[in-house]
DNA sequence: TATATCCGGATAAAAGATATCCGATTAAGG
DNA sequence: CCTTAATCGGATATCTTTTATCCGGATATA
């Protein structure tokens, strides 16, 4: 039970859209070499992020992504969930009704014990990741980071919209 | 991100196992067939909880499995363990040091912040999975099923165990 | 000795994740 | 109007994981 690379991938780079310049954009090929990731395959990751309401492109010159919304109105859970679809992770197949001593379908209106058991499991885990906002995340990671790595990197995107 | 089909047809394996007479066991092809899955694959599966120590095997004529402690000493953690093995969903693989603003090894000591809110929700996924026993399910469906079903399976276990 | 069963490894098929490429479209600027 | 830079969407390729099967060996029963 493995979340998809881009899911990590895009977490650290809405926390980064998220200090971009209001009106600017990053292209996919500028956030590829940031993070070195293969940008032709991140690029259909921010088309992901782009459908899911999270980021939105300007195409053309001089284009590029920024976020669709505030830092804190994005939550890790919108973005798993823009990454690897709203199915969950536990998937019941109702074995309960096969075999020897099936149950019939009419008797089976009500998801079985084991589906309810991981179904609370995963909405306790999706809970935890809609509390954690994108504001929240930087707030952290600037309480925990170097002041010269945050101008390094304010600089390399100066550099980029310029 | 999916959990194996494992997860669910051992879940509700050891379910069953609990209401095996003490001392006698349930053979692989009969499991399969009371759920209606391929039994050379569950025999792998069953290899898996066997090494994760939640069932016992007896080989040789009239062997097969049965549970290796109580059912209140079996959670479904144990079972999701038993099945994906150990490692988390969420990857980090350090991107915060790749590019031209990554950071050095040596100020990395610390998971990033987001690596950290994962891991915290992955905690209370496992939490909420390891609070569930095959105890508690079976009280539950002992509740919620019929009389006549529990009878059924009572006769179709008598049946294999004879 | 015959039978039933688990064990372990090898292997194969199917599905999903990862990755690349290309033609179409759109916008900016000369 | 033309060139350039960028996203969009689809097609395709590769790699990994999941799912599945098979077989020879070990073990226990009768």
């Amino acid at each position: 039970m493995q979340l998809a690379k881009g899911v990590e991938w895009c977490t650290h780079i809405c926390g980064m859209l998220a200090v971009v310049p209001d009106g600017k954009g990053l292209s996919v090929d500028a956030l590829a070499e940031f993070f070195e990731v293969p940008s032709a395959y991140l690029a259909k990751q921010m088309q992901l992020l782009r459908r899911a309401g999270i980021v939105e492109s300007v195409r053309g010159k001089g284009g590029g992504y920024r976020l669709a919304r505030g830092v804190d109105a994005i939550s890790l859970l919108d973005i798993v969930q823009a990454i690897e679809g709203p199915s969950p992770a536990f998937r019941c197949t109702e074995i309960r009704q096969n075999g020897p001593c099936g149950l019939k379908r009419k008797d089976c209106k009500t998801p079985c014990e084991i589906a309810t058991a991981f179904a609370d499991a995963e909405r306790v885990y999706r809970e935890a990741l809609r509390e954690k906002t994108l504001a929240a995340i930087n707030l952290e990671a600037a309480a925990n980071g170097s002041p010269e790595h945050f101008l390094d990197i304010a600089q390399w995107v100066q550099k980029q919209v310029a």
